[in-house]
DNA sequence: CGGAGGCTGACAGCCGGATTACAAATGCGT
DNA sequence: ACGCATTTGTAATCCGGCTGTCAGCCTCCG
């Protein structure tokens, strides 16, 4: 199995060649977009690990490229955490999976194994709860089937939420996941930000799905009939 | 469960030894790199904990070593600044979470428990005895069916008391783990919140599961019927 | 019968969360 | 690059109810 991985960053770079081929990988490396594109379309490659942020030629020119080329071959694009748009960007624009920065290297064999393996997205395309919807690949959401205008943080906060619905999530792991922060526990950042997407997803619907756990943290859930 | 501490710092070893071994786990503890590395991978351990600020080999090393060994074992690491690049550096070297120094304990033993279930799911998720059911992820508690608000404190204790079914806990122990306290015998914080648990799991149910046992502490058991 | 240990109900301080307003930051179009 | 609109973080305030303390009572056991 061949992979070709296009990153700009040494580090990260030399880190996945090295993990990939320790996991029994043909790798190869290339630090630049040009570059990438051209070796991804003349040589022969089970997959490609890219990066979105590549100098000169971007990750979305080599992702169009590539299918401009023809060949079904495999994309996992790597991304910024906060970043919903290029997630959307770059599913919209053909690429197979992504993963968020920073990853644990377990997660990223997973994903490259899943695709070898399938050669499709593991990703589900749309999360829901009770008559709420969202639409990761439009990021759209809905509810009662009336559309709801979410901002980038409250859809990844919803997203979180509906990924991990039934589960109390403390705030230090929603802070972690949706915000690049430890959790500073002198701010109220999350508590506002549930706030705000309450007003939009629960405030004038029934029944409420996001709970307030005191001390815990919070759950989004579709409470039991009584 | 195994649990292997790799801690350098002699007080904080012994801290986390206790208490992890108080809270119903087998703990061993080893205070140097590379004996760390090797006890990790020569023994049977569900999950290591491992600080970063190592003398001789230090964190990443026996992260890297332990991860090269190829094993699914969960590595929580400790880092003593908030440094996002140490974060990030840990979470792709492979370890599963991280916690910064200093923490309150009940955060670490949490960050344990979920990664233990996740890793495994031996863990289980929901504790119960005779009618009563605890379930840790959506933080609810029933008792003959019927939905029961439980207070953080309330629930901690609960929780403690179904964990270590059958055992007489001590005051003290109670204390260290609930509260992030050493037992200050003069007070009766213990009995009192023990009794407000009474009134809403016990008092209006048979049979009744919180045994005292006089001068030693408290059980949660299901009575034998005589 | 006395004392220690445990139970109980009242009470008040305090904490965690909700809410709102405002400021800073982000981003978008030109 | 600039200015405007929107988003997002911070801070202040409010509120309900959680939780520790205490005083008095009960119960077990010597």
């Amino acid at each position: 199995m061949k992979i070709l991985i296009i990153e700009d960053e040494h580090k990260t770079g030399d880190y996945l060649k090295q993990g990939l081929s320790e996991a029994g990988f043909v790798v190869d490396l290339v630090r630049n977009g040009t570059d990438g594109m051209h070796t991804a379309v003349t040589e022969d490659y089970d997959l490609v690990v890219l990066d979105v942020m590549l100098p000169g030629m971007d990750g979305w020119q080599v992702l169009k490229a590539i299918r401009a080329d023809g060949k079904d071959l495999p994309v996992l694009f790597l991304t910024a955490r906060d970043r919903v748009e290029e997630r959307v960007k770059g599913l919209e624009l053909g690429a197979d999976d992504y993963l968020v920065k920073p990853f644990a290297f377990s997660e990223l064999l997973a994903r490259v194994r899943t695709l070898l393996r399938r050669g499709k997205s593991i990703e589900p395309v749309v999360l829901s709860a009770a008559d709420l919807e969202l639409d990761l690949l439009r990021h759209r959401v809905t509810r009662a089937r009336k559309q709801i205008d979410l901002t980038t943080k409250e859809f990844a906060l919803l997203e979180l939420l509906l990924r991990r619905q039934g589960e109390v999530l403390p705030r230090s792991l929603i802070a972690s996941q949706v915000w690049d922060m430890n959790f500073d526990s002198d701010t109220n950042a999350i508590d506002v930000a549930v706030r705000r997407l309450r007003a939009k997803i629960d405030d004038e619907f029934e029944p409420k799905l996001i709970r307030t756990v005191r001390g815990m943290g919070y759950v989004l859930e579709v409470p039991e009939r009584a």
